[in-house]
DNA sequence: GAGTGGTCTAGACCACCAC
DNA sequence: TGGTGGTCTAGACCACTCA
């Protein structure tokens, strides 16, 4: 977590061993705080939260104390700020962060518009390497997802997605086929799991038999795997998805900073 | 240019339309005066800039101001903070920012020690294709470099680079062959071209007789398809390469946020 | 101990938005 | 017109590095 302009981040310490605690400044202690109370669902998605001033009272510090720890936040993409209106929780449901971590894109670097197909969704026991990327026991309980992405009417992309059975109690079939927008969106709404950030892993594959029909290719073409696992607060990880992408019409994009 | 956590940033305004220049803050311009004094060579990488305190009484403006002005200059990964000791330019020398644009990683996300081999090194006037990444004229001048990455005695992946002919005059295999670390050290250091951030256009392909040749694999097995254009200061264009990443044993790691 | 960046404060004023 | 975040200031003090 917390990838930020600022101090202190024992990531970025020059001398790479692991120190002790250090000295925790006042910014990051509310930083903290706010995170809490986020997580517990406090404040919702899309919701204002106190102002400022209202913070800097109610933690008895001043004002730029309270900023930089809503900047952090900020940069974390957890808290959006809208001048002269107020700091709101992000949601993955805003058009502007709508398939914020989808990377397809097309010839002019744009996210092309698709639609969404389910192709089923049941709940099983965790197989080993999902139950481990997900960091929970083997065999627990666990909702597949699997899905098509169609681009202009081409399936492009299939997700297999696993979700803890535990979060994702009740999620159905039904109740995917009759939302419509981001599954993120989804997610936070009726599940209360916000994705804040992931990793991917992507690799060059052959297409397989299943594989190559559903996407209406040839056997043995090149596709991307695309493996993510999905992060909570903490760190938590609660999503994994493996992703098959046809990149004969379109790019996966990768900012390099 | 100019990702940071901070307002103002039209691309970042709910609003999308593109309004007049609105208002331009203080650090904002401190931050536009330090860029082009980077830009100019006047701090060359690795160098120390003047202290806050020197740059506040030299533009006349408080402290803060120009903390805040560097704060998004650290940010850009253009500027490094030492607590203690100074302000530093950024360079891809030092280690911990050594291969800052290379994702390919190991099964524990590490980026695995490789070792780098010069098939080639030669001028010839650039491809209508090339010239247009570049942003330079078809038919100018670029310098090609073809060379092999090998993980653990593994060629791995094999990469074509064009680089402008004007800047990067006099670049030779022999300079190539000659230096070890990073090329964009190598470029820093004797073209005063520094690489800030970049875009990869990630596919999925299959090795053809050449690459699979050199690679060491067998034809029609796939491979990933890497295409960067890097930028330095205002979002130049300065670098092409075409990458061919075998994953069977690596992948390319995509952080989300 | 001198010099650097890092934190924290208190307050003034500005730009923006909604009513 | 009132309230929000955004900018800018001046100054005190802390943490870290190095000689």
């Amino acid at each position: 977590m917390s990838s930020s302009p600022y101090g202190n981040d024992p990531a970025d310490a020059d001398s790479a061993s692991a120190c002790g605690p250090r000295f925790d400044p006042l910014y990051r202690q509310i930083y903290g705080l706010l995170t809490r109370q986020l997580q517990s669902g406090q404040w919702v998605p899309g919701q204002m939260i106190p102002t400022e001033q209202a913070l800097a009272r109610q933690y008895q510090v001043s004002a730029g104390t309270v900023r930089k720890a809503i900047d952090m936040l900020v940069a974390d993409n957890i808290l959006k700020r809208r001048q002269g209106r107020g700091t709101f929780v992000q949601t993955h449901r805003e058009p502007r962060s709508q398939f914020r971590f989808l990377r397809l894109r097309d010839d002019q670097d744009k996210v092309p518009p698709f639609t969404s197909r389910i192709l089923f969704c049941k709940r099983l026991r965790a197989p080993q390497d999902v139950a481990r990327m997900l960091a929970i026991k083997p065999a627990e309980a666990v909702v597949q997802v699997r899905r098509v992405l169609d681009f202009e009417a081409i399936p492009t992309v299939l997700d297999d997605i696993w979700l803890p059975g535990s979060r994702f109690r009740g999620l159905s079939a039904e109740m995917l086929d009759a939302h419509d927008g981001p599954l993120y969106d989804l997610f936070e709404t009726e599940f209360a799991t916000r994705m804040l950030q992931g990793k991917e892993r992507v690799t060059a594959i052959l297409a397989d038999t299943q594989t190559a029909d559903i996407l209406a290719m040839g056997l043995g073409q090149p596709l991307l795997s695309v493996e993510r696992v999905s992060e909570t607060y903490e760190g938590e990880p609660v999503e994994l998805r493996r992703g098959r992408y046809r990149t004969d019409r379109h790019h996966y994009l990768s900012e390099l900073r």
